[in-house]
DNA sequence: TTGATAGTTATCCATGTGGCTAACTGTACC
DNA sequence: GGTACAGTTAGCCACATGGATAACTATCAA
C-alpha cells in the first residue's frame, strides 16, 4: 500500500472519535496546550494524552514543548487531504452522471 | 453524545480502511454485486463481507438482494457529511485568521 | 529547598477489528 | 432432482483501541 492510502488510514482513523474532533476544533480557535484542552474531557489525562499521540502521527495538529507546557496547534494543510480525498471521489460520480447524460440525449436523438 | 457525532464516528471509521475506500471509488462508477466488488481483493468473502457490513451500518453504501445476487450502490448524500464537517471545521479557522487580520489591520492604525 | 504543576511512562483491562475456515441457506440451471 | 453459484452464519484468532491507575520526571515559584 502506499504512502498516500497509509495516511488517509491514520487520518480517517485519528477523526473517527468525538473527543478528538473536538480538539481539533478547539485548536481551530488557535493554540492551546494539552491540560487546557484536556481540561473539558472527562477522562485520566493518560488517556487523552493518546488522543492527542494518534492526532499528532496523523499529522493533523503539531505539538512544541516550553518549560513543562507543551503546546499543541492545527495543522489545516493536513485536514485538507479529507477535502482532496472527497474532491476526487466526487469526480468520479460526477462523471458518471455526465456519461448517463450523454446518453439520455443520445437516445432523445438531439 | 449526540446522533450527528455518532454518525460522525461511523463514517470516518468507515473510510479509515483501504478496502472500503476502494469499494467506495468503485462503486462511484456504479452499481455491482458483491462477488463483483469482492473479485479485486485478495481476501475470503465472509471478510469482504464485514467491510460491507461496515460501510452499509455507516450508511455509505446501500444494497439490495433480488435472487441470490447482492447488489451495491453508493450513497453520495451521506459521504457529503464528511465535506460537511470539513467545511465546519474550516469555517471556524477562517474566522480566527480573520480576526487576526483585523488585529493586523488595527495595529497598524489603519 | 520544597511544593505544586504539567506531562510522561508503565501496566493493565475489556472490547473492537480484521482476518481466517467450515459449514450452511437459498437460488438458478441442466 | 442434482449441482453449481452467491451469499451468509458461526466460531476462532491475533492484535489494536480506548479507557484506567500508579508512579515517575522535570520545571516553575515561594
Amino acid at each position: 500500500m502506499d504512502n498516500y492510502q497509509a495516511s488517509l488510514d491514520s487520518i480517517f482513523h485519528a477523526l473517527a472519535d468525538p473527543t478528538r474532533r473536538a480538539v481539533i476544533q478547539r485548536l481551530g480557535q488557535g493554540e492551546a496546550s494539552v491540560s487546557d484542552l484536556a481540561m473539558r474531557f472527562d477522562m485520566a489525562l493518560p488517556s487523552f494524552m493518546k488522543h492527542i499521540g494518534v492526532l499528532e502521527v496523523a499529522g493533523l495538529i503539531g505539538s512544541k514543548k516550553v518549560g513543562r507546557v507543551r503546546t499543541c496547534k492545527l495543522e489545516p494543510t493536513k485536514l485538507a487531504v479529507v477535502e482532496k480525498w472527497y474532491d476526487d471521489q466526487r469526480a468520479i460520480w460526477d462523471a458518471r452522471y455526465k456519461n448517463l447524460d450523454n446518453l439520455l440525449n443520445n437516445l432523445k436523438g438531439k
